[in-house]
DNA sequence: CGAGGTCACTTGGAGCCCCAACTTTGCAGC
DNA sequence: GCTGCAAAGTTGGGGCTCCAAGTGACCTCG
């Protein structure tokens, strides 16, 4: 039965096979194009195709004029949602708690707010809002993206401000009741590829993030985490 | 500087753009590879190239001896957490609120812990527990597939008793006080890929939901949704 | 000993071809 | 009008080849 089955998936379960039981650890060169097709005894298609397969897999990468390694695979980084609530970098203090030298880099700028956001925010699409960019980066390596939307009024002006939307939003008598996240995965934009710094083949965690004060929402965000790093952690009292 | 680019690329683009604005409807043809290698006057592989590009981020799906077509893509349906927290059957009851008809199969049996579920259930790997696979359908279309891992005393033995973790951990004296759940996204196995009748390309949500009576583990399940249909919606009151 | 250059090897883009399996369409015959 | 079949078109697997750009090892020369 399994006889049948194309020739590049032989090379692919042998391998991917050998990166999972160990035999292969993380770093390790794959043999090149011309090795494989020795080696398998199959053509050269197949041994791209092969390759192809499991750099899309996220298991090995390939580099030009070098070849093809496994990849590093660092456990999935546990980001805990319900522990940080309020702060302007989501994940990011949780980022520090694991002992990497967190900074960031923003910048806000005023923004129509598009129907996209209009909806989630439950404004007028012509509305302008401040728009924040965040990149963070753990040891200097870029780890997570945000794009936050706050309306005018709420926007932070000092850097002492940006640390709490709670305290920012309560100075106009306005108090946060609830945060809604909304976590889906998607095919990485070629920004967000180029600005985490993606392998082809890794998928982003997308968390749309809203703070509401009763039935009225207050700032909502986007923030895009490369899938195979993190998983984010949710802890719900029964 | 973008004349040197990879002509597939070209190729992509244009499709994609295509599709995205509307102009190439969900459901509507993909130009053949002769038809593309014509229109755009590459070569073969380019469009074969561009077509395989398109697939693995999900915008067409390619059918044997017919073509490809740009893919129906429903909107993310939100999953709510929180609201159906005790619930058999995670996000069921959400999917059946959404006017589906819900269906389930399952079937128990007893398996060691292993060394993933040990460690989450704070148990000895030789240890032996119920393992209970559920796959979900709407309509009649697979939709989400689970596997729950609870110590065999726990176990429901009637239909009633499998309604509520909750009801039938308390006839223990124990008390479920917290719900933490891990999401990630990963690539499905090729199990998963056949059970949730995903092509290629489409990742898939991985939830780990482990209900903690105070700082005892009782019972852990892993989900797997299709992460281009759902969002999974956490909602936190401050 | 160190610097620089050459050369072999690797990836990734691209082209062309063959074939099996499947779908669609259109036509011929009942 | 309907059935059944053949032909044409399509995907996906596989093979072969050429080439540009990058890497790494080694060797030669100052």
């Amino acid at each position: 039965m399994a006889t049948s089955d194309p020739v590049y998936l032989r090379v692919v379960e042998d391998i991917r096979r050998q990166i999972t039981d160990g035999t292969l650890p993380p770093g390790a060169p794959i043999p090149s194009r011309a090795q494989l097709t020795r080696k398998y005894q199959v053509g050269e298609t197949a041994a791209r195709h092969a390759l192809r397969v499991l750099a899309s897999e996220g298991l090995i990468i390939g580099r030009v004029g070098s070849g093809h390694y496994v990849r590093e695979r660092p456990d999935l980084s546990p980001l805990h949602r319900w522990r940080f609530l309020d702060h302007p970098a989501p994940f990011a203090a949780d980022l520090q708690s694991q002992g990497r030298r967190v900074t960031w880099d923003w910048h806000s700028e005023p923004a129509e707010a598009g129907p996209d956001i209009a909806r989630r925010l439950r404004l007028d699409e012509s509305t302008t809002l401040t728009r924040t960019h965040y990149v963070f980066r753990g040891d200097g390596r870029p780890l997570q993206l945000a794009t936050s939307y706050e309306p005018l009024e709420f926007a932070a002006h000092t850097e002492e401000e940006r640390r709490s939307l709670v305290a920012r939003v309560y100075a106009h008598g306005i108090k946060i009741t609830e945060i809604v996240e909304s976590v889906h995965t998607r095919v990485p934009r070629p920004a967000e590829s180029d600005a985490l710094d993606l392998p082809a083949g890794i998928h982003v965690l997308h968390v749309e993030r809203t703070h509401w004060a009763g039935d009225r929402p207050v700032e909502t965000s986007d923030i895009v985490i490369p899938g195979d790093r993190f998983r984010i952690m949710y802890s719900m009292p029964v």
